[in-house]
RNA sequence: GGCGCAGUGGCGAAGCAGCUAACGCAGCGGUCUGCAAAACCGCGAUUCAUGGGUGCAAAUCCCAUCUGCGCCU
């Protein structure tokens, strides 16, 4: 049997530390960091996705995205008009994979998106059927009853499984059913391609909500409104900056006048506490994850325990 | 001191005699098959300021008390 290359997911809530954390294992570990962030993918998305402060530089031929000398790959690449999803991601981080490992380094996936990471580690066999936004138009008229049903007569087994209250999910099913005439195929529980140490930072709620609180005042006094608002004036949507949720969606509220100064920072406060908590429900069911508490010194040994082991 | 209005779960707020006291926020728990920072689901007052009374039936009517707000002297 082939052995599996190794990889290590360093996951956890927003603002638990990962970003900091993945740089310095890189570092003594002669690794490179593959971004799983669904937000920090987007060029001029830098404050309010709190994107490490890296440049773009050229190595190898290769214009590369460096922080503190690291090399970081899937983030700050796409403008932030473009659409993308899970399964580009997959793609495009599994090519980052296979470059680092041909190198001979350690392939770092750091990120708070948890359907993205486990799509590329568990090697899930997401359906490979674009979006199709004629489709897509014509059933979100739909009530969720009558997607419902209609999914029940052309895939029951899905029907079976899925949230039923769940437009979204329903939509992108039939999407499937109806672009391959077949029904969802299983995400395919295979083994995983990689061999993955699975490190997740723990915090205590209170102090977690602390941090997030004294973050989202710094980004304010770092410009994160200025550049949300530019952001609209080189043509995103107030729904495209709504649909970003978060920062983007409170922020653009109050460029709107929607709401207060006040009325957004207590909303948005909350949002991210909820968001941090949907963050920690998804990971909790992954009992491969190893968490650690905050100085998160044990990462080093668990680190060097796994690549010589 | 007098008159008026109000007092419903942590907060906001419906209900103004008769389904198991709406709903929103916060809180807690959860889902997750290419939008995942998104989308979605579940849980909370045996009780309506307190004490009496009227009614078959009261958060809803009456009386008293307490508290808050407003006006008047």
């Amino acid at each position: 049997m082939p052995k599996k290359d190794k990889l290590l997911a360093i996951v956890g809530p927003t603002a638990s530390g990962k970003s900091e954390l993945a740089v310095s294992l890189a570092k003594k570990f002669n690794g490179e960091i593959i971004s799983a962030d669904s937000r920090q993918i987007y060029a001029g998305m830098d404050i309010g996705t709190g994107k490490v402060e890296g440049a773009w530089k050229k190595i190898r031929g290769r214009k590369i995205y460096v922080y503190k000398g690291i090399p970081h790959y899937c983030i700050d690449f796409l403008s932030p008009k473009k659409q993308f999803s899970a399964g580009l991601f997959q793609r495009q981080a599994q090519k980052a994979i296979d470059d680092i490992l041909e190198r001979g380094k350690l392939p770092i996936l750091c990120g708070g998106t948890g359907h993205w990471i486990d799509a590329v580690v568990l090697g899930q066999k997401l359906p490979e059927v674009k979006p199709n936004p004629a489709l897509r138009r014509k059933l979100e008229k739909l009530s969720p009853e009558k997607l419902f049903i209609r999914l029940q007569k052309l895939d029951p087994a899905r029907a079976k499984n899925i949230d039923r209250f769940n437009k979204r999910r329903l939509i992108r099913a039939l999407e499937i059913v109806m672009s391959t005439g077949q029904p969802v195929p299983a995400l395919n529980s295979k083994p995983s391609p990689y061999e993955c140490l699975w490190l997740g930072l723990l915090w205590p709620q209170e102090a977690l909500y602390k941090r997030i609180d004294s973050r989202l005042t710094e980004r304010l006094s770092q410009g994160m409104v200025k550049e949300i608002s530019q952001l609209h004036k080189q043509g995103l949507s107030w729904k495209k900056l709504f649909d970003f949720g978060l920062e983007y969606r409170y922020v653009g509220q109050y460029l709107q006048k929607k709401l207060t100064h006040d009325e957004m920072i207590e909303q948005l406060g909350y949002a991210i506490k909820h968001y941090a908590k949907r963050q920690m429900t998804w990971w909790k069911r992954n009992r491969n994850i190893q968490w650690l508490k905050t100085p998160f010194k044990q990462a080093d040994k668990l680190t060097k325990k796994f690549i010589l082991g």
